[in-house]
DNA sequence: TTCCTATTTGCCATTTTAGGAAAATAATTT
DNA sequence: AAATTATTTTCCTAAAATGGCAAATAGGAA
């Protein structure tokens, strides 16, 4: 792997681990279809609103979504939608599991 | 999130995450059109067999990849092809970004 | 201005991840 | 059987990620 080349698998590593969390892959769930507060998000989670507000940090830096302050709130929405095809491969990841570990045991 | 909600997400989350490292990425990449072993692997990354080793098989606990062993050497080979497709939405956000950029300097 | 609310940032303790070196396994070859 | 090759596992250390709490910041309302 050359330097250039390690380079550009780190930026796309970068988009991808910013995915690779529960809490983070829940949050772009629900600010799929239309964005929200963080206090909103924070109620939703169920964590403290530091870090959640951290998560969604990590979310924006990495491109994928991205924030507007009104007011005393912060809405965040989802910058680029085909991640939501991304959910989709990774169900068919699970339940090729599912199926592998059915025919284990048979 | 209920506790049910969480470990769904969590599952997906452990798909993702195992794609989350520039080496993982690259080795996706190497085994996407047709199988390679781990010696092969091994000197197209450039790094310590060992670590090689590990990586592939933390994508295949997520059941990204599976192996094959043939006399001494193991061959991996992807399992879910349409992992391919996220890398054509990563590079969709990266260039999002660049687009951003280069709008701010404006 | 002062108070209140929403959000972010800094700090800290804990856990997880990464990667190399060496040892352990496993399958071949001599 | 002994030596060789490919791979995995174990051990260990360094670096990064997590998450809550408290402090800082920012905007709006009293």
């Amino acid at each position: 792997m050359t330097e250039k080349e390690h380079q550009r698998y780190r930026a796309r590593a970068k988009v991808i681990k910013a995915l690779g969390h529960p809490t983070r892959l829940f949050l772009v769930d629900q600010i799929a279809h239309e964005e929200k507060c963080v206090c909103e998000l924070t109620q939703l989670v169920g964590a403290d609103m530091s870090t959640v507000s951290k998560h969604l940090a990590i979310l924006r830096e990495a491109g994928i979504v991205e924030d507007e302050k009104r007011g005393l709130q912060v809405f965040y929405r989802l910058r680029v939608p085909c991640i939501l095809n991304l959910f989709t491969c990774v169900e068919g990841v699970l339940k090729a599991d599912a199926k592998a570990q059915a025919a284990a045991a048979r």
